[in-house]
DNA sequence: GCGTTTCCATACACAATTGAATGTAAAATA
DNA sequence: TATTTTACATTCAATTGTGTATGGAAACGC
C-alpha cells in the first residue's frame, strides 16, 4: 500500500473515528469488531491498528472529540455578561449546555454511546467516565449554589447542598430521558421551562424580608 | 447426571440466575460466557442450555424476577392509608420506592446491569426496557398530577406536564447518579429531602387564594 | 416395577475476533 | 538521489464462544 501524506494520514484517522461511531451507535460497542469499523470507513483492520492501539484506544479517542466542562459553560457566560448574580449565571449556563446538545450531533451520538451502547471492555470503564463528567459538573453547580446561599439569592430552608442535588438530578434525569431516544423531543425546548421553573421556585422573592 | 428432583431443579435455575447476576455486575454482559455463569454456579453449560434458550433468555428472566411498577406503590399507598391527596399519595410512593431500592439488592443489582452492565445482545434491546419502566412511571405520576391540579394543589403557574417532567426528571437523576455507585450515598436518605423539598415546593400553600 | 421423561454433563463442529507478523510502495528526509 | 519511515493491506496462528447432539442415571407417572 502506498504511503499517505501527513493530512491524508489525520484524515483517514478521523475517517475510522467517524465510522467507529457509525457502527458503535447502530451495533454496540461490544458488538462491532474492528474489521466492521474499517470497512465501514473504507479501509482494513491494518490501518486501524496503524492509528490506535485497540478498541478500547479507539473509544478513548473518540471521547477525546467532544469534551466540554459544564464550568468553562460558566466561564463563558460570567465572561460574556458580567454583572450577573451566580443563580442567574448557573441558569444561562444550563440553558447554553441544552443548546449545545440540542445542536451538536456528534457531541449528542459520543454520549449515547457512552452511557447506552457500551459496557466494560479492555481497560476503559464507562461508568467512571460517566461519574468523572457527572462529578465535575455537581461540583460546578454547588460552588455557585453557595456563593448564591450567601447572596441570600436561594428561598428559606433551602441549602446550598439540597438545591445542589436537586438541579443536578434534574439536569441529569433530563438528560438520561432524552439521550435514550433524542428523536422523541428536543432537550431544549423541554429543559428550558423546566430549568426556569425550577431555578425560580428555588430563588429567593427579592420583596419579602425574610431572614436567614 | 442424574435427574434432578422438581424442587432441586428449580434451585438450580435460581442459582444459575443467581451466579448470572453475579458474573454480569462483574464483567459486564457481553464479556460473560456461559461458560463462565454456569461455572461459577457450579454446573456447566449443559444446565444453562437446559433451562434457558440463549443468554437472551437468561437476561429476560432475570429482569423478571424484580419487576415492579410504580403504580403498584401508589395502589398501595392509597390502600394502606386512604383519604389522602393525590400529591400526597405521590410523595409518599415516592419514598417508598426509595426505600425499596435501599433494601432490596437484587432489585438494585438488576438495574444496575440493565442501566450499565449491558448493551445490544441477540434479541435484548435494554433501551427499550428502560423505556418501558420510565415511561409506566411517568404516566402514573402525569395521572395523580393532573389529578393534583384539578384538587388546585400545584403552586400557580406550574403545569401538570412542567410538574411531572420535573419530578420524573429528579427521581431519574437521583436514581442514576445513586446506581452508577450505590456504595458512595444512600439512595434513602439522599432522596427523601429531595422528593420533601420538591414536593413541597410545588404544593399550593392552603392559606392563600390564588385563583387557578 | 417398568417405561418414560427429566436434568444435566460431555463432546464436537463451527464461526467470529484478535494480535501480530509480514509485505510494500510512496512520502520524508538528508 | 539514496535511504529511511510511514501508512496502510494481507495473511496467519491462536483463542474464544456458541449451538447442538449425545449419553446416562435418577425421578416421575402409571
Amino acid at each position: 500500500m502506498a504511503r499517505k501524506t501527513k493530512a491524508e494520514a489525520a484524515a483517514t484517522r478521523e475517517a475510522l473515528l467517524d465510522a467507529a461511531e457509525d457502527m458503535f451507535m447502530e451495533h454496540g460497542v461490544a458488538r462491532t469488531s474492528l474489521e466492521q469499523i474499517a470497512r465501514h470507513a473504507g479501509m482494513t483492520r491494518g490501518a486501524v491498528y496503524w492509528h490506535f492501539k485497540n478498541k478500547g484506544d479507539m473509544f478513548r479517542a473518540m471521547l477525546e472529540r467532544v469534551h466540554m466542562p459544564f464550568q468553562d459553560l460558566v466561564d463563558e457566560i460570567e465572561a460574556l455578561e458580567h454583572d450577573v448574580s451566580s443563580l442567574e449565571a448557573i441558569r444561562l449556563a444550563c440553558l447554553q449546555g441544552l443548546e449545545r446538545f440540542d445542536q451538536n450531533p456528534r457531541s449528542r451520538r459520543v454520549h449515547a454511546i457512552l452511557i447506552h451502547r457500551c459496557e466494560f471492555f479492555s481497560d476503559i470503564d464507562p461508568i467512571a467516565m460517566q461519574q468523572e463528567i457527572v462529578d465535575e459538573c455537581r461540583e460546578s453547580l454547588y460552588q455557585h449554589l453557595l456563593i448564591s446561599k450567601e447572596q441570600q439569592m436561594l428561598i428559606q430552608g433551602l441549602s446550598p447542598e439540597v438545591a445542589t442535588d436537586l438541579l443536578q438530578a434534574t439536569l441529569a434525569g433530563l438528560f438520561h430521558e432524552w439521550i435514550r431516544d433524542p428523536s422523541r423531543f428536543s432537550i431544549y425546548e423541554r429543559g428550558v421551562p423546566l430549568v426556569n421553573q425550577l431555578i425560580s421556585m428555588m430563588r429567593r422573592s427579592p420583596d419579602t424580608s425574610e431572614t436567614n
